[in-house]
DNA sequence: CAGCCTCGAGTTCT
DNA sequence: CTCGAGGCTG
């Protein structure tokens, strides 16, 4: 099917026309009505073809010359306004309040499954074959299964094919008249589809906010100063029951159909109709938006249907709070008919909620390697996508500000599709008296030193450096790291004690340690405690790079450690080096520059770097820059992706740049060759995108074999 | 100078 | 994984 418009193929290629004159004649009037006409469809067919088919068919721009010169048109000759013109999306006054509209069906809720796990749509089944008295040689019952929206339910009634009322669902008996917010959303047909439309057609539907929408809405929002939503169900709520259309007509909502309300003459449109996923079709004809995110099948299918939503969730664009299962058959239905008010034929099937509420016990202020202070949201356990969360960080005072989070507030708690707990927004209704904003310390909570806050910085930090317990205890732990001196059994526990208990102060007390200071502490066993000797041990043969990252240089992460490593190739080439020498390192500025070579200006950082090498510390150094020029792969950069059949991420890694070839984690057109394994994902995609090389674990060995012997 | 790309740093729970 | 900042490129 095609648009609103009727379809005729030049539809999209309208060629430009001024506005018709306002001081029109009678004859002028005639092809003024004709031009509304025609623009009417026109505008409807791309909102049709944007919203509904996704598939923009014109530039905004060219959009916008077409309505406003509508607008002029209409402006111009008041009496060609007609209840479906597009405009009618952009007009409308403030309302003093919502008028309450009786449901000609009721609006109903539908029951949920319990079981939150896939197999929770076996207990729907068994449920409905029991009703319809199947026995189990009986063929299976058709279901169709959809998404269950995260928004606002809306009944939209036509008249004759035209949107008169728009309403929520309120109670579900009676809800409120919100026809001219709802007007406003560009996904909903002011006219049906058709040029035989029914008397009478309740389309209901969910009014939502896309994710990214909601976005750029708060990004909006904040850059103004105004008050942010805290989830896009929310703000759909908000800007429907908003009393200005003008306000609602700036916000980008969307809508699906997925139901029926009332219907007058609906039958006579074909046979189609016998099934839900019909019904669902003949919406979309229409010119109705509906979610392809939807299918038919037996039981089987709405347990994968379950489980590939489940898995794609945190992909979608936009919220979900489960699927829905309905007897595809509108015959079954009617037999099957309703227990008290909810349907027996549909269940919704929710997933675990991904937003919680809970309490804010305390913020307490943890203290970064580099001395950042981070406050901590201290929670009341709650479950939420599938674990417990008792800590969330509040990232930096602004961040607070922002929020106004306070120690006593009721929180929403969020782990979206990364791993890490959030708190998206405060309820400031459930505040308890007394509650007072946070304030972000003026001294370092663990050492008391000065905690500083630079012009233009969010972040304070706190100035006592190694003096600083925090700090210390960070900086140990930033040195003993997998990716750094890979000490294995030296972890915060240990690392609190002993620098708690004053047994380790610098980093080479690391390697004065023995077994009898290690008795001293708690769970500190004889075996663990020589399994940590034999690490720390094991740990002084390493490399310049290892030991470069291993300092916690600030700005000096593990690929800069690397590049300075391969430049300088001794460290007291580099530690000598000016900060003109350092600028020649590939990927250092002014600011990496300086603060290596302040590093090395402190005598205390030259001690400590002494006393290491003292300590036994060794690694193997080169002749530096011209030396790794010389290497075969010096220059290529290599993405890996996937997992390959034999070597270890980590092993490719250290093969290609044992050879001065360097990986790093996105693909870009920098890329010279992408390794791929099974299962790789979006770098995949990227790279074929980009018509970069691609190797797989042979092609890659290859290279390296042929590289060596050139 | 703007926009792209990469790296550093911080973060939670099992 | 994500954000922000530093460095590089056009």
């Amino acid at each position: 099917m095609s648009g609103a418009g009727g379809g005729s193929g030049d539809l999209f290629a309208e060629p430009a026309q001024g506005p018709a004159p306002a001081s029109a004649t009678p004859a002028a009037d005639l092809g003024a009505a004709a031009r509304a006409a025609r623009l009417r469809a026109l505008i409807a067919a791309h909102d049709h073809a944007y919203y509904v088919l996704d598939a923009p068919t014109i530039p905004d721009a060219e959009y916008d010359r077409l309505f406003r010169e509508l607008q002029a048109l209409e402006a111009a000759h008041p009496d060609l306004a007609t209840a479906d013109s597009p405009t009618r999306r952009v007009a409308g006054r403030p309302l003093e309040g919502f008028a309450p509209v009786r449901h000609a069906v009721p609006m109903r809720s539908i029951r949920t499954e319990t079981d939150t796990t896939a197999e929770g749509a076996r207990a729907f089944d068994a449920r409905v074959r029991r009703e319809l008295k199947l026995a189990d040689s009986d063929p299976p019952v058709v279901y169709a299964a959809e998404l269950k929206f995260d928004g606002l339910a809306i009944n939209l009634r036509y008249e004759a094919g035209v949107l008169v009322q728009a309403a929520t669902r309120g109670d579900g008996e009676t809800g409120e008249d919100v026809t001219q917010n709802v007007c406003t959303i560009r996904a909903i047909p002011l006219r049906l589809a058709t040029p035989a439309p029914p008397p009478v057609l309740e389309v209901r539907g969910e009014v939502y906010l896309r994710r990214d929408d909601f976005e750029a809405l708060n990004e909006a929002a904040r850059n103004r100063g105004d008050k942010t939503f805290v989830n896009p169900r929310n703000a759909a709520a908000g800007s429907i029951r908003q009393l200005d259309p003008a306000i609602a007509a700036q916000r980008p909502l969307s809508f699906f159909a997925y139901g029926l309300g009332e219907t007058q003459g609906w039958d006579l449109l074909g046979a189609a109709l016998a099934t839900h996923s019909g019904v669902l079709d003949a919406l979309l004809a229409l010119g109705l938006p509906v979610c392809h995110e939807r299918t038919t099948g037996t039981l089987d299918d709405l347990v994968r249907f379950h489980t590939d939503i489940a898995a794609r969730r945190d992909a979608l664009p936009f919220d979900i709070d489960g699927v829905v299962y309905k007897v595809d058959s509108l015959a079954l239905q009617a037999q099957l008919g309703f227990v008290t008010r909810e349907p027996r034929w549909a269940v919704a099937h929710k997933y675990p909620p991904q937003e919680m509420l809970t309490t804010v016990e305390a913020i307490d202020v943890q203290v970064g390697r580099t001395g950042k202070l981070t406050p901590v949201a201290r929670l009341a356990p709650v479950f939420v996508g599938g674990v417990t969360v008792t800590n969330a960080t509040l990232h930096n005072a602004n961040e607070i500000e922002r929020k106004d989070v306070r120690v006593g507030d009721t929180v929403i708690v969020r782990r979206a599709g990364d791993v890490i707990p959030e708190v998206v927004g405060v309820l400031p209704e459930r505040r308890p008296a007394g509650a007072v904003p946070f304030a972000m310390p003026h001294a370092c909570p663990v050492c008391g030193s000065d905690a500083v806050r630079d012009e233009g910085e969010v972040d304070s930090r706190c100035s006592g450096g190694l003096v600083c317990a925090a700090q210390r205890k960070q900086a140990l732990l930033h040195f003993a790291q997998r990716r750094a001196m890979d000490i294995d059994g030296l972890g915060d526990k240990i690392v609190e004690q002993l620098v708690d208990a004053g047994i380790v102060r610098t980093l080479p007390d690391l390697y004065r340690l023995g077994v009898l200071k290690l008795a001293e502490l708690e769970r500190m066993a004889e075996k663990s405690a020589a399994n940590l000797l034999q690490a720390i041990d094991a740990s002084r043969q390493t490399t310049l790079a290892r030991f470069l990252f291993g300092l916690g240089i600030r700005h000096v992460g593990e690929a800069t450690a690397k590049d300075l490593a391969r430049h300088f190739g001794s460290l007291d080439a580099l530690m000598n080096a000016s900060v003109e020498a350092l600028l020649q390192v590939e990927q250092v500025g002014p600011v990496v520059a300086e603060s290596i070579h302040t590093f090395f200006a402190q005598p205390h950082q030259r001690e400590v770097v002494e006393q290491l090498r003292a300590c036994g510390l060794t690694w193997a150094e080169t002749g530096g820059a011209r030396e790794a020029a010389m290497a075969p792969l010096t220059g290529k950069t290599f993405v890996l992706t996937g997992t390959l059949p034999t070597l270890s991420r980590e092993q490719a890694q250290a093969l290609i740049e044992a050879q001065g070839g360097k990986v790093a984690g996105s693909v870009s057109k920098k890329t010279h060759y992408v390794v791929v394994g099974a299962d790789a994902g979006s770098k995949l995609e990227k790279a074929r995108e980009l018509g970069i090389a691609q190797l797989d674990e042979a092609g890659l060995l290859g290279l390296l074999q042929n590289a060596q012997n050139s």
